[in-house]
DNA sequence: AGCAAAGTAGACCGACCTGTCTGACCACAA
DNA sequence: TTGTGGTCAGACAGGTCGGTCTACTTTGCT
């Protein structure tokens, strides 16, 4: 059967943690997509299954647990927003604001994304609230890195008060987080970087 | 119709009315304390059940269904949030920009309250996400409210575009009960008035 | 070729889910 | 007294939940 290996596309897979990284991902972006639009409690394991083609043996195996694995991939999608964020300021326009100002750019492709249905962090603090659920703990260390980022942003503006001006930013994020997936207003974000010019010039 | 109205008005409407209203008020009181600390879905029908000390068919002659119970919670909710802040409006001081800071003092106390856990109707339309459900459009007839209200109060300021300054005030409400929630920072209402002066004052 | 690791399908488990139904209880009105 | 309407406890139904387990197939490396 496997004598014709040479063009089989899962050669590609050189080592096991290789092949496992595949399985993995499917896991971990079906889930993501199935929980942004349904909700965490709301999506079985076995739904979950199905539409990433895995059998159940695999995801314990590799996550242990259904909250390991929503942890898991609030913690992938957590890299790839600071990454993301990152080179969205590294190609940030001269002007002093200017960077400040691209986080709410970046914010507004964001929210208008197809695949925006809410902040996945927040809806995982919101179904598992208490301090001790690894989703909660994924949560509030992706938020307080926000926060982090905000400030070091402000403070390499020499304001005056860097950790304020970075908390009201930061409000304004969240809140044009929970209103675009509330209300669906795609200018949320749009309000939020006006709001922000307006706290950065008072500054 | 009423000949004897001493004191029996229609026998069925007093006594079942008085009755009824006891057992729903113990039901949505016991729902909104454990749907807050736990999530929807998080708890079961049994469970609120027992806590309330309410018999299951109680429940679904009342309201049916579960989701309409949460409904039911929220617009309840809905009522006593906007009652209690026209009354802190109502006595707000007569500086111009005061009455919109009493939003934002009214929210710092509803915030620091113990039994604030999270807005309600952020987390409802997190579980509920389909536009159909009733916990969503609860929750989207709440915020549109809420924005309504801030609009108006706006206006009365005689400022130059009141829907867009509303808007803004809107993202930090939001922003800060999000944080308050996420953060345990009881600040952030504090961080949220100190942004809504400094936006006022440029307005 | 042969072996160990990884993945497979699907049966199985006990617990729990929402929602329905029965039959008894109790207060009150005629 | 008898009737009536709301409430009660709890059994029940049919499904789904997260998670375990077994027995089999595929895969990659030597």
């Amino acid at each position: 059967m496997s004598e014709r290996a040479t063009t089989t596309k899962p050669s590609a897979a050189r080592t096991s943690s290789a092949k496992v990284s595949s399985k993995r991902e499917a896991l971990l972006s079906t889930a993501q997509e199935l929980f942004a639009r349904q909700g965490y409690r709301a999506v079985g394991i076995d739904t979950l299954l199905a539409e990433a083609g895995v059998a159940k043996m695999t995801l314990y195996k590799q996550f242990g647990s259904k909250e390991e694995l929503i942890a898991a991939v609030l913690e992938r999608l957590a890299g790839e927003i600071t990454s993301g964020l990152a080179a969205r300021l590294a190609t940030a326009t001269g002007s002093s604001h200017g960077r400040i100002l691209a986080v709410f750019d970046w914010l507004a492709d964001w929210v208008r994304s197809p695949a925006f249905h809410g902040c996945l962090f927040i809806k995982a603090a919101s179904e598992y609230p208490e301090p001790g659920e690894r989703p909660r703990q994924a949560a509030e260390a992706f938020k307080a890195g926000c926060r982090e980022l905000l400030e070091e942003q402000c403070r390499e503006l020499g304001i005056a008060d860097p950790e304020r001006l970075a908390r009201q930013l930061h409000l304004l994020l969240e809140g044009a987080l929970v209103l675009s997936f509330l209300e669906r207003d795609p200018q949320a974000a749009t309000h939020a970087r006006d709001a922000a010019a307006v706290l950065l010039a008072a500054a």
